[in-house]
RNA sequence: GGUCCGUUGGUCAAGGGGUUAAGACACCGCCCUUUCACGGCGGUAACGCGGGUUCGAAUCCCGCACGGAUCACCA
């Protein structure tokens, strides 16, 4: 049998990393067995309907590659896939289990019910409903709508008994069929709850693996009687461990934590992330972590989904984004970097290309270029402590003279390109008998004004042009014959 | 409180009766080096606790502790 699997998020207008990761289970797990991966809106709470929220869906299936086979924007022989539109059905299906014996009208008031609750809660006893409604006569029951009472379905739960299902991640769960409340079906406003309406959904959909949070697996005996009163086969449940903050919290956009967008525009790959959240809560057979959406498809098992719930560690995330830049192709680097470079450089005559293929290799996301590059744009005010380097063997002392040797021999130099730049002052240091570090490690401090750039003194000269570099080089001088 | 689930270094995690308990991130050190990186090499660091079963337990069983989830006419 085909598998089909289905991604059915709540439009809230972001996109959750929990969620856009269970998403991504959902897809490799149809992918990788040749099945159907599904995209269901679930968009029934319309007090909580955000505008645009849909199309922060569409937007992150597409960008992040998870591609789906049937979904409301491109249609499906299982339709509609927005729930709104499918509210005229549950009805009869309701029905149906009522006819069957396995649910029950039931008119009682909210008040009711609440004093129920409040009768129940002193004793620590859990409060289920006392199924007042249960013996009501058929013809009771038609008086009851003839009169045109409010009421609401609720399914019947066995009396006694145990039920048992199997999960793929957490294996065989039984619970005691008497612990189950004879959960609502249908809503007085005639809408199916949540839990009626997926199953329901989920059957028509021909879904065969429902793919959730871990949160459902103690509704899940219920979802799964469910579908024996209908007299349907059960799907394949697959329970997701949550991703954490920390030990004690979920991972909350309410709570301050980022969304999929957030990472974006914190200058994250989309590549980088779908790699690193395929990796938080499932690991492959072997010992591999750098992977492309395809590769993940291949490579995808259930057996390698974890039971546990895994923190979300920024910092891992950040090496992996590092990664992908370092192994990316120039140009489309290139194509990135620039727009943040432009930012961080506005009017610039730089070398742009020549700044970004320093920053290649040294960038763990597109945000950092900005602060990196900030001293090219001007040079920042700086403290003389930056001649002094240990290893370099330099000092203020030595810093000035060489500097003061260094000005002359570029100032005099005819062609200005990093194998001039480095000749000249190689053949300098040869000259005055110290160390490379010694004239270096000086002059590109007076270049950047930094205790670290993005290249080396002869880099640097380059990219600046000969007028600045001179010019930032007679500032060093200057400060330290000052001081 | 009832029920269900979970627990290997700071983090992600492998390992499912016999291992020096992998690997990765982070951190630290060394090497390379004209800066910073990259790269290379190395290091610190873990089986929640207590009982069993067994020649042998991180692995199996029981209990406990701790953590989480859930108990809506919300989804």
């Amino acid at each position: 049998m085909e598998v089909r699997t289905r991604f059915a998020p709540s439009p809230t207008g972001y996109m959750h990393i929990g969620n856009l990761r269970t998403a991504l289970y959902e897809y490799l797990i149809a992918k990788s067995q040749g099945g159907k991966f599904i995209l269901r809106i679930e968009d029934t709470d319309q007090e909580r309907l955000v505008e645009g929220a849909v199309d922060v869906i569409y937007n992150t299936m597409r960008t992040t590659g998870l591609q789906y086979d049937e979904g409301p924007d491109i249609g499906g022989d299982y339709g509609p896939y927005v729930q709104s539109e499918r509210m005229g059905m549950y009805m009869d299906y309701a029905k149906e289990l009522v006819e069957k014996g396995e649910a029950y009208y039931c008119f009682c008031t909210k008040e009711r019910l609440e004093s129920l609750k409040e009768s129940n809660a002193e004793g620590a006893a859990f409060a289920k409903y006392d199924r007042h409604c249960l013996h009501l006569s058929p013809e009771e029951v038609q008086a009851n709508l003839d009169a045109g009472l409010p009421f609401v379905i609720r399914q019947k739960m066995p009396d006694t008994g145990t039920t048992t299902f199997s999960d793929v991640v957490y294996g065989d769960i039984t619970v005691d069929n008497a612990e189950l409340d004879d959960q609502i079906l249908m809503k007085a406003d005639g809408f199916p709850t949540y839990n009626f309406a997926n199953v329901v959904d989920d059957h028509l959909m021909k879904i065969t693996h429902v793919v959730r949070g871990s949160e459902y697996l103690s509704s899940t005996p219920k979802y799964n009687l469910l579908y024996q009163a209908f007299g349907w086969e059960p799907p394949v449940y697959v329970h997701l461990p949550a991703v954490m903050r920390d030990a004690h919290h979920k991972l909350s956009k309410r709570h301050g934590d980022k969304s999929f967008e957030d990472l974006v525009n914190e200058g994250y790959l989309v590549e980088a992330i779908v790699n690193y959240i395929a990796l938080l809560g499932w690991s492959p057979s072997d010992n591999r972590e750098i992977f492309s959406l395809k590769e993940l498809e291949e490579a995808f098992d259930m057996s390698g989904l974890s039971k546990s719930p895994s923190i979300f560690d920024i910092k891992k995330l950040t090496w992996m984004n590092g990664e992908y830049l370092k192994a990316m192709d120039f140009d489309k680097f290139y194509a990135l970097a620039e727009p943040k470079l432009k930012e961080a450089m506005p009017n610039s005559n730089l070398d742009l290309k020549k700044i970004a293929a320093l920053l290649q290799k040294r960038l763990e996301t597109l945000n950092d270029i900005p602060k990196l590059v900030d001293f090219f744009q001007t040079l920042p005010e700086y403290d003389i402590a930056l001649y002094t380097h240990k290893k370099m063997k330099t000092n203020p002392e030595i810093a000035l003279s060489s500097l003061q040797a260094a000005l002359p021999v570029l100032e005099g130099l005819q062609d200005w390109s990093s194998e001039s730049i480095h000749d000249a002052l190689m053949a300098l240091v040869g000259e005055l008998g110290i160390k490379n570090g010694q004239l270096l490690w000086p002059v590109r401090t007076a270049l950047s004004g930094e205790p670290t750039s993005p290249g080396g003194a002869m880099e640097l000269a380059d990219i600046l042009g000969k007028e600045e570099s001179l010019r930032r080089i007679q500032i060093g001088i200057e400060k330290l014959q000052s001081a």
